[in-house]
DNA sequence: TCGAGACGGAACGGTTCCGTCTCGTCTATG
DNA sequence: CATAGACGAGACGGAACCGTTCCGTCTCGA
């Protein structure tokens, strides 16, 4: 019984760190487990999340199907596990000293994370997925939307401070316009961006923010 | 001359019109060909796409799968052909008089179709699927995104003909900002929206048209 | 009246996947 | 060096669907 704490074993660490069948917090140190997330992730954009099968991932991971079981119980489980792990980073703040410095950094991120080929792919694909299985809209709000929603607000935040945005800017309104124009193109209708797209689209948020 | 051609058969109908097996054209007026598109959309929003079963279509209608396959050849054949028949209504162009009012009655139209809870939870699982499967993401563009691009379109150069916007407005940002932030607050994330939602997004949009 | 054909229903063999379990191998710790 | 434990591989029974085929019934138009 390896993974699960082994209450009783000596004092020192119990051999390496294995992964874990509960939800509680990413590991992925082990290269069999790097291996199983790497091979999901794959196997969710090509086939998406309703018919993943785990003998699939398994097999391209080469991996026995008892080593993913021996992680998690379910896919479910696995799904909320590693997505939430991957989202994680939230990474800095970016303040660049203007709004429209801001937000273009803020559309930058975002369109970046869009333009990983897998990941344009497997977000739509668990989004949707998300309207049918609570626990994974759950996990996907938690760990992508209010991450980013945090960085939205303070972006908004700097701008009030600076004086480049009245108090009451309508921060519900901002965040939709930040977020829904260019996830609209990149992930919906999958439109080529020009090379100038995100600072033409950074001039025309600003201008919507201070109507 | 509803279902096949039937080149030799004498001057009045054949009998009623059956479906169809080919694509071309969307029929629907067996009462049985009803309750199966009506069951398919319904087993659609349940299930989601990937996972839609043609037997638990069938069962849902009352019907066999016999019924079904009578009529289509495949679930995407069938997925294409109703999807394209309830897509196709185009509506009317809603010239109301000023930018403002045109884009509101656009983000009211978008919204009323976002709000209807089996499309907000078929439209992004259809979008999802479609990463995967080109008949049925060609099947969306033509049917639904080309549509609203033609109503968006016409009612920027209605703008654009009055002098409310310059000739050279940018149709591709205004296009994107037309769609994305009511898809994202009403598909992606489920955010609530307040009564005057739609009147204070337009007023932003409007803004950032002029920007 | 009678035949054509669509109907609901049920069963068919063939896949695919699940979650469990058993092999024999490999490796690292003790 | 011995051995415990994780490993890859894959067989297993059970379940769900697929797409097809067959019933016996019912409703038409000829």
């Amino acid at each position: 019984m390896p993974a699960t704490p082994a209450p009783q074993s000596p004092p020192p660490a119990p051999g390496r760190p294995p992964g874990r069948r509960l939800p509680g917090g990413p590991v992925l140190q082990d290269s069999v487990t790097e291996a199983i997330a790497a091979a999901f992730f794959e196997e969710l954009a090509a086939t998406g999340y309703a018919r993943l099968s785990l003998e699939a991932v398994a097999k391209r991971a080469g991996a026995g199907k008892a080593a993913i079981y021996r992680r998690w119980a379910s896919k479910l489980e696995m799904t909320v596990d590693l997505v939430s792990a991957v989202a994680v980073d939230a990474s800095g703040p970016a303040d660049t000293g203007s709004l429209r410095g801001d937000v273009l950094a803020f559309l930058a991120e975002v369109a970046h994370a869009l333009n990983q080929p897998l990941a344009a792919r497997i977000i739509p694909d668990l989004i949707a997925e998300g309207g049918r299985t609570p626990e994974l809209a759950e996990a996907l709000f938690t760990a992508v939307r209010d991450t980013r929603r945090g960085k939205a607000t303070r972006l908004l935040d700097r701008a009030v401070d600076r004086g480049e945005l009245p108090a009451a800017v309508d921060r519900e309104l901002a965040l939709d316009l930040l977020a829904g124009p260019l996830y609209w193109r990149l992930a919906v209708v999958h439109t080529p961006t020009a090379p100038d797209h995100l600072d033409r689209l950074a001039d025309k948020l600003v201008a919507a923010f201070r109507a």
